[in-house]
DNA sequence: AATTAGCATTCTGGCACCTGGAGTGCTAAT
DNA sequence: ATTAGCACTCCAGGTGCCAGAATGCTAATT
């Protein structure tokens, strides 16, 4: 579709200022209009007919038969192509970003801020999620008990998030000591994913020859201690509010919140189109495709890497009409940085 | 006030009819209205009478002059007075509940539950904060060192609560073992607060004498290895999107959102109006004196507690235009089950 | 050939206006 | 003490209308 009609030079600076005018009215753009901001001194009525071209192409259409042309999921993707490589990120907002991520070493706390950040800046919902990536390093487990028949487990992954989870299992402190013991050792610095595939290989080979140690780590291993994927992965959402301003139906923007609040569904959206083997920053135009509620809704996102390690993603998701600039630059800004402060010194 | 003018039964019973037919419509209440669901057979002018009286006495509005009556801040406590003791939870209510939280036994997971649970219960928002309590009784820390110039501190209550935070710290992993040995066999048991406060008498009177362990210890508890407070509780805010429908100003739904969002500002909340030594539901009508962006809002409230230890508190918050019922119940019940479940067997 | 001016046409959004309905307070009757 | 009756008030919602903004097309202009 994109290049079916070839576009020359006149229909993209029409098209560039239509939607960018859009973006900042957030009003059907009129031929008028565009004339009077338009540099070049072209005259209402041969941007109509580009206009009408422009139309019949796809990437503009009109609410009602007298009112001024709105881009369509089309034109932003055509738009935003232009836009990729331009991105400059606004000192201002380089220095919200310094000013409150700077020098933060938590990994957590990293991705919480930076969710609060680019809601800030995009003025729309940030997004920021903590994969459990079965990809991750193992540091180190722990094994403490709880209660009669509590155990908490702990795992550490070499780039310092931590999850945990009780258990219910009666195992005395001695033997989770030891099963924690013949973990660290064996495993240490392994993936998670190959740690738990070992210890399957060998549960399952040396299943004659149970000791002691082995039946606890079967049972440990069978109430999920070591599991990760379907454990809480870390998701941060902010700036819902901001949706309020920009969503006029009260149906759709209750909607709208409500798959913000499912962050399993968030989880699943950053994971369908954040590809991690990419590192730039991925814009994607038209959401409803994956959820329905989320017409018109855009994600503009990047995976978060430590060292090569994907440690999770972070997004800008809002309304097609926002300010992708801003919201690119920031996204990307932030990603780099993510490996930078957080790598740093290891 | 509230004992100003003497409330007969006709008042109070008329009262009651004003405030729940204003709860399940949500339009002003005419003489007309109550004439006909009223049981009793008064006639609309004399109930015009009483409403008369109400309003003088400060318990109904008018938002016009020929409009219904609304009930006013006043009206709502005196309302709640009343109920609280009848409060029953529904059958269906009680299966969600069991269904989504019993057998849950980490304290984390039951308290995101239990926030998600009352949000769907109340049709408002539910909110589920674990305080860092100084009150929680110490389990474990562990340190490990991340990188090369990175602790990772892991502190673990007796309740299951676990928080980590990584320091800017060069110690190595022998010394950090020595640290956390020395803690966990001289505090285990003890509360966060008396820990933190004796180590701190310890650090003080020993200075002279500073062997290689008290310095590590020194510079763990400087960098904040074991402060809690100050770290990032557990906060969790669930259905804001249920706001949407009530709130017809959308300037205020978003300064409402913007609040939930404000985890910070939410622990506040709960922690200036819950009385953690008190064990009821506690109901608060006018948050509007605390934040004033929660004009017209409840809290619907009480303390989760563990053993007697208080882990944190749970919540609903809503319009004053609610079903007190099913909130206060839901509540209760939950506040209950939560020593149940999480206290069973230990 | 490309651009533009002009014009008839279309559609919305806002404003004024009106009216039915619901509610009130008061007074007089029961 | 209660209630019927009544005059009065006020809002919600419907109707009609008009100005304004765009449009598409045709004819004039460069």
């Amino acid at each position: 579709m994109q290049s079916g009609p070839p576009i020359g030079t006149r229909e993209r600076e029409v098209l560039t200022a239509v939607v960018e005018t859009f973006i900042a009215t957030g009003e059907p753009v009129g031929s008028r209009t565009l004339a009077r901001s338009n540099s070049e001194g072209l005259s209402p009525a041969s941007i109509r007919n580009v206009m009408a071209d422009l139309s019949d192409a796809g990437f503009l259409e009109q609410p009602h038969t007298s009112a001024g042309r709105i881009p369509t999921t089309e034109a932003y993707r055509y738009y935003v192509e232009q836009l990729t490589g331009t991105a400059r990120l606004s000192h201002e907002n380089e220095n919200i970003i310094q000013g409150s991520l700077a020098g933060i070493s938590d990994p957590q706390d990293f991705l919480e801020r930076t969710s609060h950040v680019l809601s800030l800046i995009s003025r729309n919902v940030g997004v920021a999620v903590a994969v459990g990536g079965p990809k991750n390093a193992l540091e180190h487990v722990y094994f403490s008990r709880l209660g009669d028949q509590k155990v908490l487990a702990v795992l550490v992954t070499r780039s310092g998030v931590v999850r945990d989870r009780v258990l219910r299992l009666d195992l005395p402190q001695t033997e989770l000591d030891m099963a924690a013991r013949f973990i660290n050792e064996n495993f240490r610095g392994w993936t998670m994913e190959s740690m738990r595939v070992e210890i399957a290989r060998r549960l399952e080979q040396e299943r004659s020859e149970y000791d002691r140690l082995m039946k606890s780590v079967e049972q440990l291993y069978l109430q999920g201690a070591l599991a990760g994927e379907d454990g809480p992965q870390m998701v941060f959402v902010e700036g819902a509010s901001n949706l309020v301003a920009g969503e006029q139906d009260r149906q759709r923007l209750q909607e709208l919140l409500q798959t913000l609040e499912e962050k399993q569904k968030i989880v699943e959206l950053l994971g369908a189109y954040l590809d991690t083997k990419q590192e730039a920053v991925r814009v994607v135009i038209g959401l409803d495709e994956a959820m329905p509620s989320m017409r018109n809704f855009v994600l503009i996102g990047a995976p978060a890497r430590v060292g090569g390690e994907v440690m999770g993603s972070l997004a800008v998701i809002g309304p097609t009409r926002m300010d992708y600039q801003h919201a690119m630059s920031a996204v990307s800004y932030i990603a780099r940085m993510f490996d930078k402060v957080l790598n740093e010194s290891e």
